[in-house]
DNA sequence: GCCAACGTTGGC
DNA sequence: GCCAACGTTGGC
């Protein structure tokens, strides 16, 4: 494998997609980010990243981890042709989801996109707070 | 190019 | 249901 591997946390509220179907389903295509900084980290994922699965609104915890098994291409959804999407697998579910309280009450996870700009639906996350949360998330 | 008005996300 | 934080749109 070429390039340095990176990490992610995506965004996607329960009752419009949940990850029990990204199970279920075994892959699906991740569209409908229609907002400029959630496409740049769109376009800057490579094969193979990977990234953790947030329930918004509903739930507010980290409940799995899945792969990008396809790079950005143009999101058919998309009229204006602007916007992008990338296919994902499921890794695991988490043995005992992480919550957002959890991750605000973790010093260490502080300076998570999470906490600081709550709107943005695909972020970048740090390899120290990714190993942090994957802890967090395995059975104890 | 500025900025007011409006729309959306997402936590509370 | 409310509202803070953004992002976008459109008049000027």
């Amino acid at each position: 494998m070429s390039g340095k591997q990176h990490y992610w946390l995506m965004k996607s509220e329960p009752d419009v997609y949940s990850f029990s179907r990204l199970l279920k389903e075994g892959h699906a295509f991740w569209d409908g980010v229609r907002n400029h900084t959630a496409k740049l980290n769109l376009m800057a994922m490579k094969k193979d990243d990977l990234a953790f699965f947030y329930h918004s609104n509903i739930g507010k915890e980290i409940v799995g981890i899945m792969r990008i098994r396809e790079t950005a291409h143009p999101d058919p959804s998309d009229e204006t042709g602007r916007f992008v999407q990338v296919g994902v697998e499921p890794v695991k579910e988490f043995a005992q989801s992480v919550t957002l309280e959890q991750i605000k009450s973790t010093p260490e996870l502080a300076e998570m996109i999470l906490l600081k700009q709550s709107r943005l639906s695909v972020q970048p996350v740090r390899i120290e707070e990714w190993k942090i949360i994957e802890k967090m998330g395995a059975a104890s």
